[in-house]
DNA sequence: CGCAAGATTGAAGATATTCAAACAGCGTGG
DNA sequence: CCACGCTGTTTGAATATCTTCAATCTTGCG
């Protein structure tokens, strides 16, 4: 296994290409995202750091989406080759990799719950709160302040809105109190209120039970 | 394991529940689906026979969505600890339901791409044809014709639009000549057509490659 | 300083929803 | 056999939400 790092936007597969490494994110942000017909873009996961990023890919022929570092960012990398190896000949490995697919799937159930059947005010914050709970969970802070590094054109092509929509957006959240923008970062000022306008639960995250 | 039978409307796994059993489906259409805050429901997934529908839960503590029987519907159930045991002990069963759910995975991708990035129209005929390729490679006919069970509530449902625009939009692929309808079976006029406007391709379905 | 990327705002327009009513198909019971 | 009721479909009109277009403003940075 090697560390690499990537550059803000820098792609780290391709849709089409053949995976060849699995991928630990230790540092930074990662998306993946997929390329409709008339060239609209939708961001179809998020990754904070310890989120494996390319389990995904590993028993597949070809990446059906396109995976690229949001910010600056820093992952381990192992050939699949030999992370299936290692798997096979031991269960626990074999599991946990698996169970982390599947909670990514659940997360994206969700997403499809959220872009099908929640206004842009309320997916909106359901995101932050997934983002901001999974971010606490990883040990990267309180999920009441947090860096949100993505534009409102990233924030919109992962809600399926526009770019215009989310500030607007934005800016009706933050006009109820619930958070506070400044620059880039967004903090939380109304965990609750935010919680209850976003609908959210997080029950699909499928936290281990904490000790 | 078993063979069971449920009746069109059947609760399969609720969400919440301790999943027990692991389902193959022989016969039928099942579907999953989440209810939203405000009572509004989303369809997350769609299956067809030679579906497997529960490893999504397999190695989670409790399901985090509904699984529903749309038609009456014949399943094999494998109680999911001896189903772990012979996936642990054999390599190629334990790689063969591991891809099964990266597949899923990978049409969950599509569908969020699909509800969040393409209008009515074509988010509805690309989830035909999936539909009727999923059908066709499951060896139950050819992709022209099949039956569409699900009332226009239920595709609004999965595909994140009211019933009424569903109707509209049904009538508005009929009128263009892409699909005829008649009580609730869907014929495929213009395969070629229908997949242009819902920007298809099958990629993501990671069909294997055909011999 | 001056550029470039992103954020913000307004106005107009498109798309989808809501509400309401009429209609069709189908099984049940008189 | 037909009436009835139920579920689902179809249609129209009004409305809400979100997009598009375009302009202006802000911020970071060479």
């Amino acid at each position: 296994m090697s560390v690499r790092e990537f550059e803000p936007g820098q792609y780290i597969l391709r849709e089409g290409d053949r995976p060849r490494y699995c991928a630990y994110l230790t540092d930074g942000y990662v998306y993946r995202h997929k390329i409709v017909g008339d060239g609209g873009r939708q961001i179809v996961s998020i990754h904070v750091p310890s989120d494996f990023v390319d389990v995904q890919n590993i028993l597949l022929d070809y990446a059906d989406h396109n995976i690229q570092a949001l910010t600056a960012t820093t992952l381990i990398t192992v050939p699949v080759d030999d992370l299936m190896k290692v798997a096979m000949e031991h269960g626990s490995v074999n599991r946990a990799l698996w169970r982390e697919t599947l909670v990514e799937a659940s997360i994206m159930r969700e997403w499809i719950a959220n872009i099908g059947r929640r206004d842009a005010r309320s997916r909106t914050a359901h995101m932050l709160c997934e983002v901001a709970l999974r971010r606490e969970k990883a040990g990267l802070g309180a999920r009441e302040t947090f860096d949100l590094p993505m534009t409102q054109e990233q924030l919109g092509d992962a809600l399926g809105l526009t770019a215009v929509h989310v500030n607007r957006t934005l800016k009706s959240l933050e006009n109820d109190g619930l958070i506070v923008r400044s620059k880039r970062s967004v903090t939380v000022a109304d965990w609750n209120g935010l919680q209850s306008v976003g609908d959210f639960t997080s029950n699909y995250l499928h936290f281990p039970p904490s000790a």
